[in-house]
RNA sequence: CGGGCCGGAGUAUGCCGGUAGUACGUCUGCUUUGGGAGCAGAUAGACCGAGUUCAAUUCUCGGCGGCCCGACCA
């Protein structure tokens, strides 16, 4: 994409109200616009990264089993009721509103009580099941206190598996696969180094739940660290029995502060009950439905990825959720030596199928550098003065500051 | 929800109970062109309401909004 028919702007400076890097940082490079506090929308640049994080877990998720979906924002009160969760005091994040027939309705917060009740549909019969559905689903939940730009907001985007297996085994093996596609996620989305899988509250049906820690300064948990053995302890359930029971000591453990990218845990025949969701054995013997539940803060994730990745020029993205994969900066005008040179560039690129962000802005050479640093796309390709000289061009790695020069054709090859 | 800080161009600020000035930014043009250049011109501002007052951006009160700490957070 040429940079000249992208309409938003960089700015130079971060807007006032704005304290949290990841807002500071997207909003001044143009791929968020606040809308209000907790609130954001997603430009074109900050959408292309969404869809790119969105791919990737959505192979992981596909790579499982899930079959992906969309239920609707609206949401019915009764099967709420049904699983007490309604009232505003048992679920104090609620957006609720009435259709003009005065019918409550909710704005989905969660998707549990929808999409189980919707499975009564579909399950039936031991034949049935398991089923692995999942969603990318915009949630609305009326936080008392939105913080930290992009990382709890009032509306953000987030991936929800559900699972519905015939037994507890099934179910424990459908859930060890789920920590390895959620592991693989971070992994490849640049984060898999400082994400651990944490033990944590399990609620009412089992001893834990688990969640998968970004260790992060800007992080509201508190989890203890077993670097070795990459697996961590959240802080509201450290206690001795845990710690014996993981295997591990004390004393091996480090605490750090660490942001929650994700979540997985087991509500095994509970809600399944509750809504009366169950299947006929081979005996027809009517058994009840195990579910477990699956989530990925997407937009919690591309803000925590800017968080721990920047730099104080500007984002670093990885690779593989980069807008562009090259940043093309053209130091020439339209007609002289370097602007023909870049533009034939971009079209030979852009013939083999490369994402490419072409910078032909008529700007300064600063300027466009410093643009280029803020936008953090992964590769910069600089065709000034010296590439007409030599025909080679300067390729800038944006994490490292490493330098390479290479010919066309070798940039056409990788 | 408890507590704190704050609210004047996009950003940072000066002055002020007499109706808003500066710098940077932004836009236009010319010159310039390898790390935010120069010159010229332009653009753009008191959150809302009530009260006090001859007069309120300024003082008082009430809203609204923003940020932060805590609480909360499948």
């Amino acid at each position: 994409m040429r940079q000249t028919q992208l309409f938003t702007k960089t700015r130079r400076e971060a807007p006032a109200d704005e304290v949290a890097t990841n807002a500071r940082l997207l909003i001044r490079a143009g791929y968020v616009h606040k809308e209000m506090a907790g609130v954001y929308d997603f430009l074109p640049l900050g959408l292309l990264v969404l869809e790119k994080i969105k791919a990737i877990v959505r192979e992981e998720m596909n790579a499982i089993g899930g079959q992906e979906m969309i239920m609707s924002t609206l949401q019915r009160k009764e099967l709420w009721e049904v699983t007490d969760r309604w009232d505003d005091d048992k679920v104090d994040v609620w957006f609720k509103s009435k259709l003009k027939n005065s019918v409550d309705v909710g704005f989905g917060w969660s998707h549990e009580e929808p999409i189980t009740d919707m499975m009564k549909q579909f399950i039936g019969s031991y034949r049935d099941v398991p089923v692995y559905v999942y969603q990318f689903q915009t949630k609305l939940r009326n936080e008392l206190r939105a913080k930290s730009g992009i990382m709890r907001g009032r509306e953000f985007v987030m991936k929800d598996m559900y699972s519905y297996s015939r037994d507890e085994a099934s179910h424990k093996a459908f859930y060890d696969s789920a920590i390895s596609a959620y592991l693989r996620v971070f992994e490849r989305t640049g984060l898999g180094e400082r994400t651990f899988l944490t033990f944590a509250s399990g609620g009412a049906f089992t001893e834990f739940s688990h969640e998968f820690q970004t260790v992060s300064d800007v992080g509201e948990d508190v989890i203890y660290l077993h670097r070795e053995k990459k697996i961590a302890i959240n802080k509201e359930v450290l206690t001795t029995k845990v710690v014996e029971e993981l295997g591990v000591k004390r004393s091996d453990l480090e605490e750090v502060k660490a942001v929650e990218v994700g979540n997985i845990f087991n509500f095994g025949d509970v809600k399944s009950k509750q809504l009366g969701l169950s299947y006929k054995d081979e005996h027809g013997v009517e058994q009840p439905v195990i579910l477990g539940s699956y989530g990925i803060g997407i937009t919690r994730l591309m803000g925590t990825i800017v968080e721990v990745m920047a730099d104080e020029k500007g984002i670093v993205w990885p690779e593989s959720i980069a807008p562009f994969t090259y940043h093309l900066v053209s130091l020439g005008q339209k007609g002289d030596g370097a602007g023909r040179m870049a533009d034939e560039l971009y079209d030979a690129m852009t013939k083999e199928g490369m994402s490419v962000l072409y910078d032909d802005r008529d700007l300064r050479a600063g300027e466009k550098f410093a643009d280029s640093d803020l936008i953090g796309i992964p590769w910069r390709i600089v065709v000034g003065k010296e590439a007409v000289a030599s025909g080679r061009f300067e390729v800038v790695n944006r994490a490292t500051g490493g330098v390479q020069h290479l010919g066309e054709r070798e940039i056409l090859a990788l």
